[in-house]
RNA sequence: GGGUCGAUAGCUCAAUGGUAGAGCAGCAUCCUUUUAAGUUGUUGGUUCCGGGUUCGAAUCCCGGUCGACCCA
């Protein structure tokens, strides 16, 4: 049927694929420009997808859609004449592009509209929207037809316009305190920075196997000894492990390094930048319709408070809180074993000592942190590539930042003595075991400035700023299997 | 990888083992300030796929595909 007017408007002569408008302004923008008591006195082009069609015999009130949102249109037939009128009825359909030129003026029920002088359709619709009030509400056509999501979920528009805005946000707050944005390799040798499984990959003409990268980290350090004392990246990393509310095979890293700074350094940097980004991006607002700094978090429906300050505490401190043990971090593996599986955990005896100890991490107090938490000296065997503890050699200089229960934020004062850096990769055990970069320490060699740096996971960051069920709600195009027809 | 649940019209959803339906969209009709517009009429199905049980399967059983949730 829609073919058929499509048919009959190329046999008419005309043909919507080879035509065009030129927008002079997007739809909210339009709206801005209408002044009371002033109908009809300012012209403007509009241009969007037709979402909804109310014809009434000779006059019809449609909305299109655009970036920016929707607008209402007023089409005449004694403005339009007969013919154009006929060819606005017959012709057009809902999902259907078209651009218009008209004035401002607002109907009785004070909406701002544009009363329609001229229309042109420019692409036609050959399939129909999803139903106009439920949306679409099928999870899998969500994801894997986002762009149907887009066009009727006003929640999603707006969820993934925040994560555009974020991202772009993240940029300026960065770029204004003088970091530089770099690109490093995604084919890698080694695959750094890290522990997960890589994808594997091969390039033909260098007939040599590649891994993509599951971090940023390893080359970022190489730019500090390069002499770019502030750097950045956010790029996509890829991890070959399962799939969840929380795990997308592949995802968005911001990694920041700062040369003369630290993990300490970083906390205020992370957490100017959170503030900034509930402030003046996320934008929340409380019952009372006031700036707030508190977002909902939907997993466990708490608020989550970004404004004031933030808990500080030592990850020994929140084992032995959970355990009751004091005497934890001297007990005996089997003990340990033991205490792990008191707490109603499961704990298998081939796993080393600080894996049990994490496991209680993991399971009963990660998950349980939703406020902003600095969790800091963490075991060394979580990480390879931080700097050791001055007073206490069992911890090195790092924060996790926990929120909504989840990582939201690593941060370390970086390792840079090229030996101790290689004997911790050569001493690393467990499920923890990073890759070795000999590439990495020879350029450690050459003399990296001591050095604070961070990443955060930009998807989990989203889902945190606008309140997401899932990672997958806040990815464009999430991993899903081949949809075989 | 394991468990639970799900897949029916373009979309959102119904349907005791007994003729597969509604709303929206579509099509036709009336309507010059509508807000999920309204009016009258109407088209539309490989019930995810493949087997099986049965006189008879959307429904019960087995296998598969895809998805959601939980667990590892």
């Amino acid at each position: 049927m829609r073919r058929q007017k499509l048919a009959d408007l190329r046999a008419a002569g005309f043909d919507p694929f080879r035509a065009n408008v030129a927008p002079t302004h997007f739809s909210q923008d339009a709206k801005a420009l209408h002044v009371d008591e002033q109908d009809n006195t300012v012209t403007v082009t509009v241009a969007g997808r037709l979402v909804t069609f109310r014809v009434q015999g000779g006059s019809s009130f449609v909305k299109i859609q655009d970036q920016q949102g929707q607008i209402q249109l007023y089409f005449r037939k004694d403005v339009l004449g007969e013919e154009r009128y006929g060819v606005f009825k017959k012709s057009l359909d809902l999902g259907d592009i078209i651009g218009v030129t008209g004035t401002l003026f607002k109907t009785k029920t004070g909406e701002i509209t544009v009363r329609i002088e001229s229309f042109t359709l420019v692409s036609k619709a050959l399939r129909p929207l999803p139903e106009k009030w439920h949306g679409l509400s099928d999870a899998e056509q969500v994801y894997r037809q986002r762009y149907l999501d887009l066009i009727v979920n006003q929640e999603s528009r707006h969820r993934l316009m925040t994560r555009a805005r974020i991202v772009s946000a993240v940029r300026r707050f960065l770029e204004d305190r003088q970091f530089l944005e770099v690109e490093t390799p995604v084919l890698q040798s080694v695959a750094g920075g890290a522990a997960a499984r890589p994808f594997q990959t091969h390039h033909n003409a260098l007939n040599t196997d590649f891994v993509l990268r599951i971090s940023l980290e390893l080359y970022l350090k190489r730019m500090l000894v390069a002499g770019y004392d502030r750097v950045f990246e956010i790029g996509r990393n890829f991890r070959n492990e399962g799939v969840s509310r929380r795990h997308n095979p592949e995802f968005t890293m911001l990694e920041v390094y700062q040369a003369y700074s630290d993990y300490r350094g970083m906390m205020t940097l992370v957490r100017d930048l959170l503030t900034h980004l509930v402030r003046d991006v996320v934008k929340p607002l409380d019952a009372d319709g006031q700036p707030s700094t508190k977002i909902k978090h939907a997993q466990s429906g708490q608020e989550i408070e970004f404004g004031g300050e933030w808990r500080e505490v030592k990850y020994k401190d929140l084992i032995i809180e959970k355990t009751g043990d004091s005497e934890w971090f001297s007990r005996s593996k089997d003990e340990k074993v033991a205490g792990v599986q008191k707490l109603g955990l499961y704990a298998d005896p081939k796993w080393e000592e600080f894996e049990l100890t994490n496991e209680i991490f993991g399971k009963l107090i990660e998950p349980n942190l939703i406020q902003p938490t600095f969790v800091t000296h963490l075991p060394k065997e979580l990480c390879p590539l931080a700097k050791i503890t001055q007073d206490d050699a069992t911890t090195i200089d790092v924060f996790e930042l926990i929120i909504g229960g989840m990582e939201v934020a690593p941060a370390y004062s970086e390792q840079n003595d090229p030996d101790v850096q290689r004997s911790m990769f050569e001493a690393q055990a467990g499920e923890e075991q990073q890759k070795i970069d000999h590439d990495f320490l020879l350029a450690l060699e050459h003399g990296m400035p001591p050095a604070g740096g961070m990443g955060i996971g930009i998807d989990r960051l989203c889902i945190l700023l606008t309140g997401a069920e899932s990672i997958r709600d806040v990815i464009l195009f999430p991993q899903l299997r081949n949809a075989l027809n």
